[in-house]
DNA sequence: TGCACTTACGCAACACTGTTGCCAAAGTGG
DNA sequence: CCACTTTGGCAACAGTGTTGCGTAAGTGCA
């Protein structure tokens, strides 16, 4: 996220048009966490500040566009019942699709991030460019056609990194340096006539475990150990994927000075010592090792909670939730990643649904000091 | 900042009013970075992306209240010749403070952040909060006399962690248990008569750092070696805090796993290591932990450039520039942060200004997607 | 049953934002 | 002297959220 001021060809200033998309994908976000249960008009005004006045024109404007619908009414608190105002789920849906080194996972979301429809099949990712993608063409064509051809808004795509997210570029990939340099957003966008979100599988878990919880300032990292260890940071409830999508380089932190070396050429990094854990079976030194990284980034940030993911944490989850909290102090959370293997094709669909709550995008700040 | 949403308290909805105050801040800020050159009304429209219209009307309220002015033309371009408007840096004035353990820096800055004037006197920490309040009370009016009495904003103090810049209160800071739940910053409002601000000194001098620079998303970390060892964040342009203004806690990264024991009750902590490495007077070694410290940061975060202070750095800055320099990466950038031994106060200073400019505030987000 | 009260919400008029269309001012260049 | 470019202001406009007030639809109590 984000270019407070400008970055290169963004424009920070804020007209009448600005001001209306922003309070309006408040609105949704509020109705989205608000979930079935809904919320009405005057709920919305508290949780946005806004006056009822203009809610009422704003929620006016989203049922006519079909995004949002009125869904019976709340029991009297001592006057009119409150009409309750619900998102419509099925109004718009996005793709996710999940590239990992041997899967390919492609779900359909609706607006309220629920998947409607999977798909998983077996994927050679060092096939090659055009492989991959007939690959994913197919799947993403057998998965509309299940699910009835929705009108899809686009598409969001979670890759191994490096990357670089506002290009759209992979990078080199470990074990797959062909894939340097590759268009993949744009090359799919083309395949797909879809618009195209590209970012770090680990970032686009963190992205989706950010829109399940509250719309606060929270922040947290997901730390995801498979056959790599890297993480998803949210920072005051913003994704931070820094200047070039290299943030979450958990993995290659030196936690032992003069340490076995590691292919990044650094030595002691935490990823060969918890992998060589791992494969020696040493799941409880592997697991506080983990937590040792884990406390150091929590210190560094000021994080509320760790959620773990990937597939050695979900082989044995609660030996590494132990392991971790062990190196922390209690006031920090430790949980295993809601999702499962799930996590990250979730968080991809995300990309694409995200920017209509206003999460997640390249923004811009305004201040309240002028307010009521 | 952040609350995208609304962190306890806030309002995230966003009405014309603040829609206005955000505009003129924006517009203050790039006249700000624009410094005694100033900007054209044509300049300014190009940076805000707003339409030379708006900025005339804008421009036209903030000359209204004495916060810009014009100043002069300049040379034309095959047409009427631009007409420069400038910032008033002295239309109003800020008070930094800086107490440290042993000594108290009070500094009055203009609009522009520049110091106007300094006081610097010895400082007994321990004295207790009456003693401190004394002190920095008659520092404020010395200096305010010497300087003719101006007008002030206000007062931004940056003090040893942890504390909490919300709540304005100080927490256990080392060596200083008597301070443990001090409401400083609403003890100093009162002194002062005056409104107050609150941070750790890193981060005031991260924010006065930022400030320094253009406004963009650029990341960087501002390292401090002293009688500690902490770091300020800046993260996409803001400030990172954490939740509980606990972010920065560098020193305490363990960096050698079972390593010599640390006051924080880990072992193998970097601060330990470094300041050991420094009392053995081995600068070399410390600038090396350092470097591997400020690597893991980097790649962590991906972060642009490390910003080195603190009175150990300042001691032999080239040492610990190349130190440091050899662990990273090429692409980032080290040195020694501007503004010596003044860092800290006057980045306090801005912890009053940099709200007039839209930075450095807790804010909500506008999307884009509307606008031109 | 009737009436006062509370709560939810919309209509209409309003204040104020940035925008558009147009024009004047003030230079350059042939 | 004239055509052209660039800057920037005035006036009318579209559209935002706000305010004032009226209406709908319940509860609670005599």
């Amino acid at each position: 996220m984000s270019t407070i001021g400008a970055g290169p060809g963004t424009h920070p200033g804020a007209n009448l048009a600005a001001l209306r998309d922003h309070n309006a994908a408040l609105v949704l976000g509020l109705l989205r966490d608000a979930g079935e249960a809904g919320a009405s008009r005057a709920e919305l005004a508290a949780g946005t500040g806004l006056t009822p006045q203009a809610v009422s024109k704003i929620t006016g404007r989203l049922r006519e566009s079909g995004l949002a619908a009125e869904a019976g009414r709340r029991a009297s608190t001592g006057g009119k019942p409150a009409t309750v105002l619900c998102l419509v789920p099925g109004a718009a849906h996005a793709l996710g699709l999940h590239l990992d080194r041997d899967t390919l996972t492609v779900t359909l979301a609706d607006l309220m991030g629920a998947a409607v429809a999977t798909r998983t099949t077996p994927l050679a990712f060092g096939a090659g460019g055009d492989a991959v993608l007939d690959a994913v063409a197919r799947e993403v064509t057998a998965l509309l056609a299940e699910a009835g051809a929705p009108a899809v808004l686009g598409a969001g795509v979670a890759a191994p990194g490096p990357l670089d997210h506002r290009g759209g570029v992979l990078h080199r990939v470990t074990g797959f340096p062909q894939w340097d340099g590759f268009p993949l957003r744009d090359a799919l966008s083309e395949r797909l006539a879809l618009p195209v979100t590209l970012d770090k599988d680990t970032n686009a878990a963190a992205l989706g475990l950010a829109l399940r919880g509250p719309r606060d300032a929270s922040s947290f990292a997901y730390l995801h150990l498979g056959t790599g260890l890297g993480a998803g940071l949210v920072l005051g409830g913003r994704v931070h994927r820094g200047a070039r999508t290299g943030a979450g380089e958990f993995g290659h932190q030196v936690l032992q000075l003069d340490g076995p070396p590691c292919p990044c050429g650094n030595r002691g990094c935490l990823e060969v010592l918890c992998l060589a854990a791992v494969a020696a079976g040493d799941t409880a030194r592997a697991a506080r090792l983990l937590g040792v990284g884990a406390a150091n980034l929590v210190r560094l940030l000021d994080i509320d909670h760790v959620l773990l993911g990937g597939r050695t944490v979900l082989a044995d989850p609660d030996a590494y939730v132990r392991g971790v909290r062990a190196e922390l102090a209690d006031a920090t959370a430790v949980r295993v990643a809601p999702g499962g293997d799930r996590t990250v094709v979730e968080g991809a669909a995300e990309l694409v649904l995200a920017p209509l709550f206003g999460r997640g995008v390249d923004e811009m700040t305004i201040g309240l000091s002028g307010g009521h």
